[in-house]
DNA sequence: ATAATTAATGTACGCGTGTACATTATGTCA
DNA sequence: TGACATAATGTACACGCGTACATTAATTAT
């Protein structure tokens, strides 16, 4: 493997020099930088990216934590590629790498840890839930001041930072928009409630039934884990409800698919006997018979916000203040499934 | 940020010791030993990863090739969860990372340069498509002798390592479970032919066919591109050439899905008027109704066993032959959709 | 033309670890 | 007890790069 000398000595320059032109730092000779160039690439050298991030004391890589394997069935592809892809796309552009690294649920992880052995320079934690080892782990790391930022999820900690979706509002219009059509009784199945946006989105459903006056049912509230098996679940209680509610609001679309899914093996027919809107917007949405009204989540964004954020504070640029905390907007779109 | 020397001079003893008890190398007292990891634990020490990989000269990461993003949704989620736990699970049990590459669809990517700028030891490649760029730069590779793996795709080029599943002999059994039920006319909706994997399902679904001394019949043969839309869009050709055909195999579960979603949609019942044996085993396929008859293919296996071979390989461990070509058994799972 | 400034390049060292080799302690065997 | 093998530890350096600082070349100001 080629190094940094041997170009220099080509080059007929110092490995000083060479450092500078690859890494284009400081006024020099353009008839320099092209002899160090032509050199390089005679040669076929390329920065060594190992040697260079333990000079630079970094690693250049940024960290992106999965829950353990379960879990991860509950999140849809589209949630995965689009955010993953945000993150990439950040990634890339800024010249780093993207560590993926899965959680052992047997232990509390020791986030901290991949800081201090240097192995990432910053971390996004995708599908932390509000359970001990994880929010431990995750206080830990805020306590240190490490930069790090935990995906659509609330926590209490301030020092926590956080790029979400204001799924409060998400749901609020999800849920206003059935009431806009003059629906009143509306009901809603939610997600696991170890995840703090399922409380969110409760929040928002309602803030929505408040407004317009009306006094929420608890008797038309149901509780799936996201999963399109739970929806299918919930099916059966819904159904039996079925005299009791005009539209119902799911939290995802997964959820929402399994129930109409569900429903339509009970014999009811959809839209007509039941309005819904989903959540998520992802690919399946507008795939369903009838399609899926749904609250459109801009992971993409997400990821890609997230993981600028951090770089960008590694590289202190207007660094005002380190902790990030972002809501992003979602938008509902409208579609057959809630009766239009 | 502590290091060694601090460790060292806490517990007396040189930095080499320290280095040895912390790698597990040569012979040493159990008093030292303890001392060692005492100091080291007092002063909060680890590895620095970084430095620890440039003093080896290798970066101690496993870098995985995913497509560009619209490939991407053509996975489910199960097989990337399966496929990525797998390749984590050796990963992480071998010490290494799992450093995530997305491909760049504008340009020929540089896997090469991967491995020259250290950024990776190894690599296993997802979703290779045969298109030239593709090729090109996993030829290069082969070249080079770099460690590297394709997965479930196969390519003319000998030195090319692969894990896959046998396709071929997975949809033979899936068809031969149909012709064993006595049925004659059998059906075909194949994903792209860009993967060699679509081309091993067809040579299966063909010799399956002519083993049973039925001449394959070209009308009832369709192409998808492995997505659920695509099995959907299916559905109007399959619904009209019905009359034709008693069962139906289907390249991989999404497709079947949506095959089953639109059929339905046209008034088709299933299994009745259509048997359909699908591909994949995914979580789906359990769910639908009728529970889809499939056949199982043991990702995570697979990216484990690619990942072992290839980090193996880099440790030399009984290492007779570098190149890799695993060809993995699938296993047909029988559901109510094939009409049982 | 000379001083002052800035551009362009070179010199030298540190970063934290792995490890070859040298050295010293410990045990074995006669 | 001495010769010798082996265990246990220390010494010293390489790994490839970034960069502070020193130096030299070119430009500008006076």
């Amino acid at each position: 493997m080629t190094n940094r000398k041997e170009v220099a000595e080509l080059a007929g320059v110092s490995e000083a020099t060479v450092s500078r032109v690859l890494n284009g730092i400081g006024p020099m000779k353009e008839s320099t930088r092209e002899r160090v160039l032509e050199a390089a690439k005679r040669l076929n050298y390329e920065l060594n990216a190992v040697a260079s991030s333990f000079a630079r004391g970094r690693s250049g890589n940024l960290g992106v934590v999965l829950p353990y394997v379960p879990k991860v069935h509950l999140f849809s592809t589209y949630y995965f590629s689009e955010l993953l892809s945000g993150i990439g796309e950040a990634v890339r552009s800024k010249g780093y790498g993207l560590l993926l690294l899965f959680r052992d649920p047997t232990a509390t992880y020791d986030y901290v840890s991949l800081y201090r052995t240097q192995r990432v320079d910053a971390c996004i934690i995708l599908g932390a839930s509000a359970i001990e080892a994880e929010l431990e782990g995750i206080n830990r790391l805020a306590e240190e001041e490490l930069p790090f930022c935990v995906m659509d999820q609330k926590f209490d900690n301030p020092l926590v930072s956080i790029v979400a979706a204001d799924h409060e509002q998400g749901s609020y219009d999800a849920v206003k928009h059935l009431l806009d059509k003059g629906l009143r009784t509306i009901g809603f199945l939610n997600g696991s409630p170890q995840y703090s946006n399922s409380w969110d989105r409760m929040s928002g459903y309602r803030r929505a039934l408040q407004e317009a006056g009306i006094q929420p049912d608890e008797s038309i509230m149901y509780e799936g884990n996201y999963s399109r098996t739970s929806g299918i679940q919930a099916a059966k209680d819904v159904h039996r409800d079925l005299h009791k509610m005009e539209a119902i609001f799911v939290s995802n679309d997964r959820m929402a698919i399994g129930l109409m899914q569900g429903l339509r093996e009970l014999g009811c027919r959809l839209p007509e006997e039941l309005k819904v809107v989903a959540y998520d917007d992802s690919d399946a949405a507008s795939l369903t018979e009838p399609p899926l009204t749904t609250v459109k989540v801009p992971f993409y964004e997400m990821g890609r916000l997230a993981a600028e954020r951090l770089l960008d504070r590694l590289t202190d640029k207007g660094n005002t203040e380190s902790v990030i905390n972002e809501r992003l907007k979602t938008e509902l779109k409208v579609r057959k499934s809630s009766g239009n």
